[in-house]
DNA sequence: AAACTTCTAGGTGTTTATGCCTAGGTTCTT
DNA sequence: AAGAACCTAGGCATAAACACCTAGAAGTTT
């Protein structure tokens, strides 16, 4: 039987020690070769070059490469690793954002031993692992609380590509920092009423209401 | 020699491993006793009744109870107890609320053996032990940009008690829920001008310039 | 009793954000 | 060449937030 190869991506070493931890109690300890790790998603990328790796836990929310990015380039890469997200939060956009880029498995960071183990199985199998809570969100499609029928039409367009593009993560950065829309432009050599329609643009597209959602979905990401 | 007894308090089990791992394979490793687990505030609490710790292992941002309210109320309990905070973030007002809590250590997530095994060395001897980080945060006393003598009259009032009330923690975190002043006044039976005031007195209090400064003071407080 | 804090709420005005719309230019993909 | 996505930016209107102020009622502390 053939022995697996790790790769560990979080830029929190006590994270990753935790992973590791977990994996050596775990049933799988004895299938394992090697367990290497990675503090970011540029890095998890150079490793994946040199390496093959059967299983790699992913972070989401990191400095440099964030989780997602790095994924999508994995996988393009090579079509047999598998990838675990691993996430603080239980999101809608950051479990189908990170699925979506090619990740086969989503777990929450208070797991044991058990689901650990029962997740690669899975996975190796060439199946899919989610956590339970993760699981049903997912069976959500997503609510519709008091959408009016255009709303509904424009969601359908807007929620197909929902990560943000490089000019919004940009401008949700700086709406962050506490600038006004109007600090923003001219700090980007905008005009203020472009930036308004950026943050028109972002609201809209990871549907929130106003600014503390804007700022809640920042966090999220980890660009915070 | 005696041997030390540690609890570990965080709401994330990888995190927890994370810490034991790490202890384990340090050099402090054989003079411990043993490490428990508590995955939030008030269940530190209750083990710190029946197990007088030596060093408590304190996350910040937990449910149920959070690891400013639980340090504050261990140590009271018991002043030989040393408790070392344990943060993602960097930030000023966590570190100086878990120190006049009664923490005498703060750690960031990335750290390693080296790291840990130090710090327990430090506050067992009776001193205090910061990442190298945090102190450099520490020093500076606190940014003072364009305040008017006004605004530091007020200042040296306000920050002096800046921990907030009930009643704004209660509009704080209803604002995190992206409802407006109007509708948290409707549920709370007040006057939107009442929440207005709040709003106001919030944002004086902790020093932010609007929405996002609130938002992200309410992450940093973990009543997100 | 006096001082202080908290909660309440109003006056008044300015600044910012939000909502919904159109639209041209660019760049990349099909 | 056509289409799609993105970035740009403006019109127009309303809603919301922000700033600075006063002030009374209730409760607590000194």
């Amino acid at each position: 039987m053939k022995k697996i190869k790790i790769l560990l991506v979080d830029d929190h070493k006590l994270v990753r020690n935790g992973i590791k931890y977990t994996l050596e109690s775990g049933r799988t300890a004895s299938s394992i070769e090697r367990i290497d790790e990675a503090t970011n998603g540029d890095e998890a990328i150079t490793k994946c070059k040199v390496i093959n790796y059967d299983i790699i836990f992913m972070d989401i929310n990191m400095p440099e490469k964030d989780g997602i990015a790095a994924t999508r380039e994995i996988v393009r890469n090579d079509k047999f690793t598998k990838i675990i997200a691993i996430s603080m939060y239980n999101e809608d956009f950051e479990i189908r954002s990170m699925l979506k880029a090619g990740a086969v498995g989503y777990l929450l960071k208070n797991t044991g031993t058990e689901i650990l183990d029962e997740a690669i199985k899975t996975v190796l199998a060439g199946g899919k692992y989610y956590s339970n809570d993760v699981a049903i969100k997912l069976m959500e499609p997503y609510n519709e609380d008091n959408l009016t029928k255009e709303k509904i039409a424009r969601k359908s367009i807007t929620s197909e590509h929902s990560i943000l593009t490089k000019r919004e993560l940009e401008v949700l950065a700086m709406i962050a920092s506490e600038l006004t829309n109007e600090e923003i432009a001219d700090r980007l050599k905008l005009s203020k009423r472009t930036v308004d329609s950026h943050r028109q643009n972002i609201i809209n597209k990871i549907q929130v209401k106003n600014t503390a959602g804007l700022i809640k979905y920042a966090f999220k990401l980890g660009i915070i």
